[in-house]
DNA sequence: ATCCCGAGGG
DNA sequence: CCCTCTGGAT
């Protein structure tokens, strides 16, 4: 992608969703923590899903750990990797009330330090829960960095850098949201809708099948 | 590089 | 059937 397209590539996802939120379901840091840590390869569909059981019994890091690894798996046992997710919950919730009060920490470093929080999802809680202006990669973001031109890169932490380098920082607080929603809905994997995508003329990828009849 | 791993869509 | 979904740990 042409650098001077950057600008007008935000400006036109700007103006087709002002204010992008997460579709996580949560009411406080703790559990949208909770709700990021269950979403790595999951929809946030499914997510919601079981956080909608889960919370209204345990919605906190004690009162999650006192459920032990078998009785959080029960709630999350129609999410993907729903194993792991309940070991590194429990050792999360633990840590969080052993060594930061039950409090969600703020710091990139505090928060990766937690078992299942890698760099994304630590990006992820600084982002929503605390206003930070960090652009977490996600399979997504990853998709579009590379497909459109406008972040090229091999791994996350790459595009992640790229953006960093590349993206006015007035649109970073929301560049993530923008970016997410428009590979969930529009630049999706399989068969991108480019003949329904508002930026499609900033961008690198040419469509290889014709809009759908109708 | 490989493993984990259910649900939904095509 | 195969692919994808807001990855992280080993």
């Amino acid at each position: 992608m042409k650098k001077e397209n950057i600008e007008p590539f935000f400006a036109t996802l700007q103006a087709v969703n002002p204010t992008p939120e997460t579709e996580l379901e949560y009411t406080t840091p703790f559990e949208l923590l909770a709700a990021v840590l269950l979403s790595a390869q999951a929809t946030d569909v499914g997510v919601n899903k079981a956080t909608r059981k889960l919370y209204p019994v345990a919605n906190t890091p004690q009162a999650i750990y006192d459920l032990g690894v078998e009785g959080l798996e029960g709630y999350i046992k129609t999410i993907g990797l729903y194993r792991s997710k309940a070991k590194h919950l429990i050792e999360t919730c633990r840590m969080l009330v052993e060594l930061h009060g039950g409090e969600v920490p703020r710091t990139r470093a505090e928060l990766e330090a937690l078992p299942g929080v890698g760099r994304k999802t630590a990006n992820v809680v600084l982002n929503v829960a605390f206003g930070e202006p960090t652009i977490a990669v996600d399979t997504h973001i990853f998709r579009i960095g590379n497909r459109t031109g406008l972040a090229p890169g091999k791994t996350p932490l790459a595009v992640e850098l790229k953006l960093e380098k590349r993206v006015p920082p007035a649109y970073w607080l929301h560049a993530h949201h923008w970016l997410i929603l428009h590979g969930r809905y529009i630049c999706v994997a399989r068969k991108p809708k480019c003949w329904e995508c508002a930026v499609a003329r900033y961008c690198d990828y040419k469509p290889k099948t014709p809009a759908p009849k109708g």
